[in-house]
RNA sequence: GCCGGGUUGGCGGAAUGGUAGACGCUGUGGCCUCAAAAGCCAUUGUCCGAAAGGGCGUGUGGGUUCGAGUCCCACACCCGGCACCA
């Protein structure tokens, strides 16, 4: 700065040198290491960790704002607080940057590491930098292979053909939480299916859990992400039904033996199904709607599931298999389209209604769901839509089994009603509405053997596989004699090959697989020839267990140390957007619940609470480089400073509401800052000063600021507990100029509050603050400051004076005012007179010492 | 369709059943200045009124209450999730 902007400006907050001045003292400080010596309460903050794509982003300046009122809150507070700092390094993004660059994925994400990591200190967030680690170092991803053997070794890692969710752009396959509205979460392309045998997580063996142990999140997790998880889990229940099966001219029991050559043509659908040629004795469907079962008319399976292949007769066989391709064509998109003409083919066979012996024709269609139950249904069309349609467009019979009521006009009938046309001669349900129908039938379906009461699930098992470089490489060898082979422990980590640029090229296969020395070894068990298995793990793998390794982020003999993790986790407070509601938040709810029936953790939810800030969002859009309406983080701060930034962030709202940059206004955090600045060289008392001797009523109100402040930050309600800083801040500023003057002690109290408040939001300001004050750094850590309880009680109150409702008039009143004494000085007051005029006093409620209202006749 | 959340000035948003609009942004007027920027002061829901003062106001319609943005019922709209899920 020259001598003459000097002169222009003598007394302007220079931002840009106090964060460059703070940011050095700071680093030399390192004032936010864990202490873990047992001194204190430990206290966990976890923020989720970012993802190494260029550098810091608005939305990460939003997020890391506001955990880090927390973490700084806690300090303040005196707590031994864990706010650590890494990265989930793994990902197709580096991968496709390095094909792009011809060069190694590591260059690119370590690159950005560094950025991001520059750019964190300077925006001054409280990490504990010494448990800072990459998910894609072999130090890191050695236990994330750990964890895949000990789920192997415990069942819960399997192998399964199915049909997958592939992504021909990305060229892998994608786990259902990957796939939205049909498209890839990743790049946005068309999901369609494909047939692979992949590794999968047993996430289905924990879903009662999983659903059950959110009574305990509730309260301290948003509700939508409970919902999310509830939806995505999809639990219903109901029944299953058993049904024999005949043929067109034949009773059960007596079926035909297909022609061998079928199952030649199909040879990779063995493994789901009994085996070839048989018929299966039975099908099992699964509804939510047992009660309607007297009005099932004709029965469908899905059309891409083994079942529709295996029922069907060799006549209708050619029919089948064109149908089977049409629907093999159809993009998930449109089979998800709303209203989509039924089709379907009839399979030759019939199946028997247990309750009344109908035969039913089955049809194989692509409405109902290969993946969902079990992949066949009774169809109702006289109480199911969809059945309805389907029946309309292939002239099948409609019964009503519900009672719909005298002015419905629709189509099928969903509601409740009376059941009818439902009796046989061992049960009448005729008369039942639906849910003591549904009790009635289930429990004649037992007794009868032919069908029992269930709960079904939506939620599928984990599918982990990925055909991609840029992970860890799945831990498995696969041998001729001995399968599925672990790598032994002690020789984690399976290191990824040095493979770049070109070699990278999606192929629908691991580019691992080209990597043939790497790919080629000996059998760990028998010695024989072997092969690495090429595939590596969603990077959802990497975050479902990271929380655990921050305690000891160095550890090489374990993934994580289980007294340590006993000390710190559960995870006390976790922060990040919604959009992992059911990916990364529910994979982890698994690995927690996994890890700890194999003894490795004493709880089974790893985050005790959540908090999901909003979006940082641009004129009502997502910033985007297609919109063209993005905010550059570094102009912003350069602009306006880090403070500022971060301050504007708080101020904006409710943390989890979205922010909309462009009503913002970081001008205003700014010259805020500016006063408060101002405000702390303006005192002219000692910093050793007594405050006890200070104005009462500036004193007063620095107090209640506290209490208000105290609570408002643990009630994550940030933008009021700023506002009440400003207040005091205006409060003081006035005292200055106009009242008690700047050598009051009650200024400097005031000033030194706003300071440590301050210092959880605008770390560079409230630090520089307190040197003007006369105080070492650093602010972060001097203590959340103290109330004194004669201070808290207030002189004087507005009392209200209400007539008929309306407020009439004002009066300042002891907090300790009696019934009568404000009864009398509320009528007393002239406004109150002039509003009562000539009527006569009814009733007068005085609730002292807020409020009088006089009701008239 | 099912589940969850919401609807308050020109804008972001405040309000344990008791002063609706705190705090801030924007706008307007003024001070300072040769001028501008910065800063400071006043004002800023709406209608009537010169003013004093008064009427109306928290998506809509009812209800409970001395008193409702807040509680209850019904509805509309917006956002998010799930969805040919049987």
């Amino acid at each position: 700065m020259t001598e003459q902007t000097q002169v222009e400006r003598p007394t302007t907050y220079d931002v840009h040198a106090v964060q460059d001045k703070w940011l050095k003292v700071w680093t030399e400080l390192d004032p936010f290491r864990r202490i873990d010596d047992g001194s204190r309460e430990r206290r966990y903050l976890l923020d989720m960790f970012p993802y190494p794509s260029g550098d810091l982003h608005m939305g990460h300046a939003e997020v890391f704002a506001l955990a880090d009122v927390i973490a700084r809150y806690w300090f303040q507070q005196g707590y031994d607080v864990l706010h650590p700092v890494g990265w989930d390094s793994f990902g197709l993004n580096a991968e496709n940057a390095a094909i792009k660059r011809n060069e190694h994925p590591a260059e690119w994400t370590y690159k950005n590491i560094e950025k991001q990591a520059e750019s964190f200190r300077r925006y001054a967030i409280s990490f504990d930098w010494s448990t800072r680690l990459h998910t894609s170092d072999p130090g890191y991803y050695k236990w994330t292979q750990w964890l895949f053997l000990r789920l192997f070794a415990n069942g819960l890692a399997y192998r399964k053909a199915s049909a997958v969710n592939w992504c021909p752009q990305d060229q892998t396959v994608l786990a259902n939480e990957q796939v939205v509205g049909g498209k890839c979460e990743r790049c946005g392309t068309e999901v369609t299916k494909r047939e692979l045998t992949q590794w999968h997580f047993k996430v289905t063996d924990f879903v009662d859990r999983l659903l059950d142990d959110m009574e305990a999140l509730k309260g301290n997790w948003p509700d939508r992400v409970l919902t999310m998880q509830r939806n995505w889990i999809g639990r219903s229940e109901g029944a299953h039904v058993d049904f024999r099966i005949v043929g067109v001219e034949e009773e059960a029991g007596s079926r035909q033996a297909r022609p061998a050559a079928e199952d030649e043509e199909r040879p990779e659908r063995v493994d789901a199904t009994p085996a070839s040629g048989e018929r299966p004795e039975k099908v099992t469907v699964f509804t939510t709607r047992p009660d309607t079962l007297f009005g099932a008319t004709f029965f469908v399976v899905a059309a891409d599931a083994p079942l529709a292949a295996q029922l069907c007769a060799a006549e209708q066989r050619e029919q089948f298999d064109a149908y089977r391709e049409q629907v093999a064509r159809v993009t998930e998109i449109d089979r998800l389209t709303e209203g989509r003409e039924k089709t379907g083919v009839f399979l030759g066979v019939f199946t028997v209604n247990p309750v009344n012996g109908e035969r039913l024709p089955v049809y194989a269609a692509e409405y109902v769901l290969a993946d969902y139950g079990t992949g066949a249904i009774m169809a109702v069309p006289g109480q199911d839509q969809r059945d309805w349609a389907f029946a309309k467009k292939f002239d099948l019979p409609i019964v009503r089994t519900v009672q719909p009521p005298d002015d419905f006009d629709g189509e099928a009938y969903t509601g409740e009603g009376p059941a009818i046309n439902s009796a046989n001669d061992q049960i009448d349900l005729n008369g039942m509405d639906v849910d003591a129908a549904k009790s009635a039938i289930i429990a004649y379906l037992e007794q009868a053997g032919t069908g029992r009461g269930t709960v079904n699930y939506r939620l599928r098992d984990w599918l982990v596989s990925r055909q991609r470089f840029w992970g860890p490489p799945i831990p498995i060898i696969h041998c001729e004699n001995c399968g599925e082979v672990p790598v032994p422990e002690e020789s984690l980590p399976v290191v990824l090959p040095d493979l770049r640029g070109a070699d990278l090229q999606p192929k629908g296969t691991s580019p691992l697989g080209s990597a043939t020395e790497w790919v080629n070894v000996e059998c760990p068990k028998c010695g024989g020839p072997a092969q690495r298995d090429t595939d590596t793990m969603d990077t959802f793998v990497d975050s479902s267990w990271y929380f655990l390794r921050y305690p000891t982020p160095n550890d090489d003999t374990q993934a994580f140390d289980v007294e340590a993790v006993r000390r710190w986790c559960p995870v006390d407070q976790y922060v990040g957007g919604v959009e992992h509601a059911i990916l990364h938040l529910l994979y982890s709810r698994f690995v927690t619940k996994a890890l700890h029936d194999m003894g490795y953790l004493d709880f089974v939810e790893p985050f005790t609470a959540l908090l999901n800030q909003g979006e940082v969002t641009n004129q009502g859009r997502g910033m985007s480089k297609s919109l063209d309406n993005g905010v550059d983080l570094g102009e912003q701060i350069a602009e306006y400073g880090v403070d500022a930034v971060r301050l504007t962030m708080v101020f904006a709202g409710p943390p989890e509401d979205d922010i909309d940059w462009a009503d913002m206004s970081p001008g205003g955090s700014l010259r805020f800052l500016q006063r408060v600045w101002r405000l702390s060289g303006d005192m002219t008392s000692e910093p050793e000063v007594e405050f006890s001797g200070g104005d009462v009523t500036l004193r007063k109100m620095t107090h209640r600021t506290i209490a208000e402040a105290t609570h408002l930050v643990e009630a994550h309600r940030f933008n009021v507990m700023i506002a009440r800083v400003m207040e005091l801040v205006n409060a003081a500023r006035k005292a200055i100029d106009t009242g008690c003057g700047p050598a009051d002690p009650a200024v400097r109290e005031a000033a030194e509050t706003v300071a440590i408040i301050l210092s959880l939001v605008a770390p560079y300001t409230a630090e520089e603050m307190w040197e003007r004050l006369g105080h070492p750094a650093t602010v972060a850590k001097v203590g959340w400051p103290r109330t004194e309880e004669s201070l808290l009680t207030a002189d004087e109150v507005t009392c209200v004076v209400q007539v008929q409702g309306k407020v009439r008039g004002k009066l300042q009143v002891s907090p300790s005012i009696s019934d009568n004494e404000l009864q009398r000085r509320a009528l007393a007051e002239l406004s109150v007179q002039r509003a009562i005029g000539s009527s006569t006093v009814r009733k007068l409620i005085v609730k002292p010492p807020r409020v009088v209202n006089v009701v008239l006749e």
